[in-house]
DNA sequence: TAGATTGTTAATCGATTAACAATC
DNA sequence: TAGATTGTTAATCGATTAACAATC
């Protein structure tokens, strides 16, 4: 299935920033770009551009650079975003109605299916076009709908019992909102964590003990 | 200023998953562990946890282990989680007030002090307890209140301005919820970026090409 | 052709892991 | 004391940077 083997987690991680200055200097009319330009507007240095890039294939053209539009469209397809995965999101708190109503899903290789939640108040009504459902219809909707991803925005206690149900209905796919490390359970999950707790911490440290 | 120097950002971005791992043991009640035993918890060498930990002092007991309670107490205050960093954020939006209302800002060191926003319905609205200020008067607040840190929680576009104003009234630290790099404007200002885009474009891919 | 810039190999640097002496 | 586990040094591994031949 794997069309790239052996790509580390750092280059894989490095690729969806170069889709959006890519995507920005599209916006602002920039056809052409060497390395050594990108390099200087990202950050980085030309050569770890060109690794990256030629961990998918060569996408330049020598004594002339990239072609901006070219590449960008190259990158989303190696990030897979035309695919439009099902996913359901689950606790439609604030933070869950924050995702739901402003995630571009569709630009992003995902498709939100379906919400989520225990509360009785919140069952029945909509976020965007989208029903919450009674969380307790979880797996009938999973053996109906068949969803690969489930994003997790309730507390900590919940998400063991959740991710069991929706590991038995082959959901093994998870972006991570909670405090629970998901990925210690389910070794062949794939895990995106989102622990905003741990990114504000490290930004105390960081104001604490200077930038560097 | 800096009580620990060359602590690489590798280390500093583990410590918070040691906290909360240290305080999810503390509350069920574990009084002791080995680095052997943390090591399985959290899927990491004992040897890493050794060195990690030593960056910042010998909190173990040879043949013994850690202290639960007193290694998670040593963490919080190598992260200065007792600190109380006057913040401010800006873009009231859905994923604004989620941060507002959820986030536990006074146990990461950090107090929320204002909200500001540029919709004139929502100027003078309360979010929790806080109300939402005209961002026109971003400014004067910041004159008088001194804040150290920005949330930002508006499009691309308003960034660059507002951090110019903020940067300039001596706030230098921000956590980055919108797509503009900050980072690369300011050498000296300690930016944390959550992309949530760019998280879940980098699950797309590996749901795309396998997780390993 | 000459100049520029890629793709790729080789060198360096940093982070992780292993090993073990110190010591509780 | 014997057993266990740390703190720390040394070895390994992987990621980044530099260099340069290929080539547009």
């Amino acid at each position: 299935m794997s069309k790239w083997e052996n790509v580390s987690m750092s280059v894989i991680r490095r690729m969806p920033r170069y889709y959006r200055f890519l995507t920005h200097l599209k916006q602002i009319g920039t056809t052409r770009i060497s390395s050594k330009e990108l390099s200087e507007i990202m950050g980085l240095t030309a050569s770890q551009i060109r690794q990256d890039l030629n961990c998918f294939g060569g996408f330049g053209q020598q004594g002339y650079g990239y072609m901006v539009e070219q590449l960008q469209h190259e990158i989303g397809n190696i990030l897979g975003i035309s695919n439009a995965y099902k996913a359901i999101l689950i606790g439609a708190g604030n933070l869950g109605q924050a995702l739901a109503l402003n995630m571009p899903f569709g630009s992003l290789g995902f498709e939100l299916t379906g919400l989520f939640d225990n509360a009785p108040e919140k069952i029945g009504t909509k976020v965007g076009d989208l029903p919450v459902y009674d969380v307790r219809k979880l797996e009938d909707f999973c053996a109906r709908e068949h969803p690969v991803m489930a994003i997790f925005c309730v507390p900590r206690e919940a998400v063991e019992t959740l991710s069991d149900a929706l590991y038995r209905q082959n959901v093994k796919s998870f972006w991570n909102f909670s405090h629970f490390d998901i990925a210690m359970k389910y070794p062949d999950a794939v895990v995106e964590n989102v622990h905003l707790n741990d990114s504000l911490m490290t930004l105390c440290y960081r104001i604490s003990n200077g930038s560097d």
